[in-house]
DNA sequence: CCGTGGAATTCAACATGGGG
DNA sequence: CCCCATGTTGAATTCCACGG
């Protein structure tokens, strides 16, 4: 992450003479602390806000005022440039940048500039509470306007698009030439069904190993549960359906390992990487890169679209990312009548109204309930 | 109770580096 | 020297929580 370090943006420091509470000396002291006390939890975030702190330090290097002297109406003009860059702002196409300011290829869309508002707020809402400023300049600056996107509806596959990519992903194992080609694809499917079936997110699956799963005692029952991290570092368990449980041991059995997991295999990758060196799954000690998921979901996404004759599920196929199983997953669940308490439950939703959204056709969710209703007071004599 | 501030993550284009 | 998986990083999205 040394290529995100703070001191390398802003060499000429002001001479710091504000009062404050947080014991800075100067300005790069402030976005310290500020970096530290906002982002314990996250490297992400870290990174995230690094990014929007550089750039906004150039903007503030470029109207010659230091960060704590930034006026709305700086702020505002800082949004415009975002969304409108002029010449000096963008990135030349054939020649190097010859200004400091040329850091842009191109206009930022508005839901990004309402992104950069939104952290630089929390930047200025620190410097408040820390005495630094005394008003915060984002709150009177221009507000961004933009649709929020939600429509989690259109990012979940249909039951036809899985299906077929489903099929697909198994043919790929039956037809698969040589050792390499095989693991690949049994891996693959792996993958793509773990994803389905458990609506994880692609960074709960990082370095995650076969001892997530374990055999626990939840109620009157056992049942065979998958552990790992949530966002914001916070740990989550899910129930794995007997679709799931076959599909891990499916994947056990195709490389050689026991049916379920014997609780002692830290050193097992749940979904590996399969480097040229050990051309065999079995070997496999280490586990698939975030990127590497990536690439490999466009690939099979990509390659199934290509081989199904069905234009509209092709295209499905084909605009589908690694998220969209986590979408397809809720959808499904809700669409075949698990309540909504269950799949918030499994998709480790704090807020039950995250999941509501997933909710497609209420009328039609409605009609199904009624029906339900009729058929148990029918059968309880009611 | 919902709108919005705030936090954390995913996406995708380009860069890199090691093995065959 | 090329191939392919992984790194890097700017951009865009998703989700949580709290206060009016």
């Amino acid at each position: 992450m040394n290529t995100h370090e703070i001191s390398q943006i802003s060499p000429d420091i002001d001479y710091w003479q504000q009062e404050n509470v947080i014991g800075a000396e100067s300005e790069i002291d402030v976005i310290k602390s500020w970096l530290e006390f906002s982002c314990q939890n996250s490297e992400n975030t870290y990174r995230s806000y690094v990014k929007e702190i550089k750039r906004f330090l150039i903007f503030c290097d470029s109207v010659g005022k230091s960060f704590h002297k930034i006026t709305s109406k700086d702020l505002n003009q800082y949004y415009t440039i975002l969304e409108f860059p002029t010449d000096d702002w963008l990135i030349p196409d054939v020649d190097m940048p010859t200004l400091k300011t040329q850091i842009l290829t191109k206009g930022l869309n508005i839901s990004s500039v309402g992104y950069t508002r939104k952290v630089l707020n929390i930047f200025y809402g620190y410097l408040l509470k820390s005495s630094v400023i005394s008003v915060n300049p984002v709150s009177l600056s221009r507000k961004i306007k933009y649709e929020e996107p939600h429509n989690h509806i259109g990012k979940a596959l249909s039951f036809d698009a899985w299906l077929e990519l489903k099929k697909w992903l198994s043919i790929q194992v039956s037809r698969a030439k040589g050792p390499q080609e095989r693991s690949k694809a049994i891996r693959n499917k792996w993958l793509l069904n773990l994803l389905y079936y458990s609506g994880v997110r692609r960074s709960s699956l990082i370095g995650l190993t076969m001892d997530c799963f374990k055999m626990e005692q939840r109620g009157t029952s056992r049942v065979w549960i998958m552990n790992f991290m949530m966002k914001g570092d916070r740990p989550h368990s899910i129930f794995m359906t007997d679709q799931l449980l076959e599909e891990l041991k499916a994947y056990r059995a195709s490389i050689g390992l026991h049916e379920l997991p014997t609780g002692k295999e830290t050193h097992i990758p749940v979904i590996a990487a399969i480097s040229l060196k050990k051309n065999s799954l079995q070997n496999a000690t280490t586990s698939i890169s975030s990127r590497g998921v990536n690439f490999v979901i466009q690939e099979c996404l990509s390659k199934a679209a290509a081989d199904c004759h069905d234009h509209f599920i092709s295209e499905e196929l084909l605009h589908a990312t690694t998220h969209t199983f986590r979408h397809t997953c809720a959808t499904h669940w809700l669409t075949l009548g698990v309540d909504v308490v269950a799949t918030k439950e499994h998709l480790g939703h704090r807020n039950i109204n995250t999941t509501m959204v997933y909710m497609k056709n209420t009328d039609e969710h409605r009609k199904n309930e009624m029906d339900k209703l009729s058929k148990a007071f029918s059968n309880s004599g009611l």
